[in-house]
DNA sequence: GGATGAATGTTGACAACGGTAACATGCAAC
DNA sequence: GTTGCATGTTACCGTTGTCAACATTCATCC
């Protein structure tokens, strides 16, 4: 029967409740949207229902917030990655392929969250060590894996911190070219590309030692 | 000697007379300045001299301009590929490598050019056909140059246009992790390092043709 | 050689943005 | 219940990209 006094349901908490979860679970929608991480504070605000200075009661400023989705971005990556090694336990070679063609499968379906990832705009400074340890993390993964490989003979002689970063290298560029529409037509079958690409990098490091 | 009438010369002609000019070479001063291409027009307009809306009257909007400079930094790379390559006339692995070289150390030596030109803000969108065609020969030569290898035996039976898109996806992917300081500490010899790494690359190729 | 029109530049306006300050509201603890 | 703190709102600031209206110069034709 309507009580007159206002409930604390659903319609409209005057104090929203959770607003930091909301505003980074609908920025990441945006970035799903719009294919592009420039989206507006304000336009965040007020997808979030609230008013354009809310979100300065959760975050010191835009960076902070984009900063935030970022390292979440890596987290994500970072799974994905695992889960592709995971996938063949006992082999090296293998391993390394599946995980380089999860990194560029990650970079085409999510293209705004991973420029964002590795954009400049929150690259380049040190105010935000989350980001930073959460990048960090990646290059661990990408490191380990080739270390793996190394220990079971890929590579030869290698410094293998630098056969790390070709690797890296390898399928960051090939990431970042799709993803920038810089290889046209975008190819259909973009997994089929990157695991011929990924293979013929594992190929010919494993030829390189004989 | 100096009539009273206003000369045509330096000191102020109330029409600027090459803005446009002006306006791009300032631009590029910007860019190499501040290692950021997010300047502001207002900017440009004012340390070139004229009133915030003086630029509208050569570019439609900012972008066109932003467009403009970033095909002037691929006419810029191009002329570095083809004096890379030119420097070894009859070693096409040599050409492939010392290319790659050429790209990488442009990247480091204009990272926010770099950025500019292959960053999504202009990319994406198919309204700059000047950006475009630029983009494009710069890939041509990436592409030639692969296939001079695999004349000369190298890479094997592989299709050339996933070998020539692996090695540009290995250094363009090497120049953003760096530029982007993905790789701590920016190494002081990135030279070295790129070398070590393309050279790998073809040693891995020509070990994957025998 | 003066009128005329197209280029080119300037001033002033607009909405939108990121960010701050002052005020309002609701919850929680004494 | 009062009191304090976290959280939300409104009002404001300076800045930006862009546009429209006005001003100035230069080339051209009678």
């Amino acid at each position: 029967m309507n009580s007159s006094k206002p409930v604390k349901q659903h319609p409209r908490p005057y104090h929203h409740g959770d607003l930091r979860r909301t505003l980074i679970a609908t920025a990441l929608k945006m970035l799903r949207q719009d294919q592009a991480w420039d989206f507006t504070l304000r336009e965040l605000a007020r997808r979030a229902g609230v008013s354009h200075a809310a979100p300065y009661r959760h975050f010191a400023d835009k960076r902070e917030l984009l900063a935030e989705v970022a390292a979440l971005g890596h987290a994500a990556l970072q799974e994905k990655m695992q889960e592709a090694t995971q996938r063949h336990p006992d082999d090296p070679k293998a391993q390394l392929s599946a995980l380089g063609q999860a990194y560029v499968a990650f970079a085409v379906e999510n293209p705004a969250h991973f420029r964002l990832m590795f954009g400049p705009e929150l690259a380049t400074d040190p105010r935000h060590p989350v980001l930073q340890k959460a990048a960090d993390a990646t290059h661990a993964l990408m490191i380990e894996a080739v270390r793996r490989s190394a220990a079971a003979g890929l590579f030869g002689t290698e410094d293998s911190r630098i056969q790390a970063l070709a690797a890296w290298s390898l399928v960051h560029g090939l990431a970042m070219l799709l993803i920038d529409n810089r290889v046209r037509p975008m190819p259909a079958d973009v997994n089929r590309l990157t695991a011929a690409i990924t293979k013929a990098f594992v190929q010919g490091a494993d030829a390189a030692t004989r």
